[in-house]
DNA sequence: AGCCTTTGACCAGCG
DNA sequence: TCGCTGGTCAAAGGC
């Protein structure tokens, strides 16, 4: 029944892995986006007790595709597909309680 | 019937 | 070299 309720983005996304991190202890999931020729990706970590209170998104890379399905652009992105920065320092969100870093 | 999520297994990098 | 952790794949199940 707890479904677990992500920020959309805008993007679609499917998911092709979930593994629990021993390292942070959090649950972490995988999602890549949808978009054939799109590299972009994205990983949702959080508190397997908290999950909206310590809720973490992760962007990596840049989507090869202009507007998302819908309408609302969170996720900023740097550069677009003009600029295709695969980095470590990707972009990280905070789903409304634990928002921060950059 | 099709699409997406789920879960374990497999694989790779590092200590 | 082996073991561990993290990342991805793939098949099954659910909607």
């Amino acid at each position: 029944s707890s479904h677990l309720v992500m920020p959309e983005d805008g993007y679609e996304w499917k998911k092709y892995g979930q593994k629990f991190i021993k390292n942070i202890q959090k649950i972490r999931s995988y999602f890549r986006c949808r978009h054939k020729l799109c590299g972009a990706k994205k990983k949702v970590e959080w508190h397997p007790s908290d999950p909206g209170g310590d809720l973490r998104v992760v962007y990596e890379g840049a989507h090869q595709h202009g507007s998302p399905a819908s309408s609302s652009s969170a996720a900023a992105e740097t550069g677009g597909a003009a600029s295709n920065r695969y980095e470590l320092g990707a972009q990280y969100f905070g789903g409304g309680a634990g928002a921060r870093s950059q």
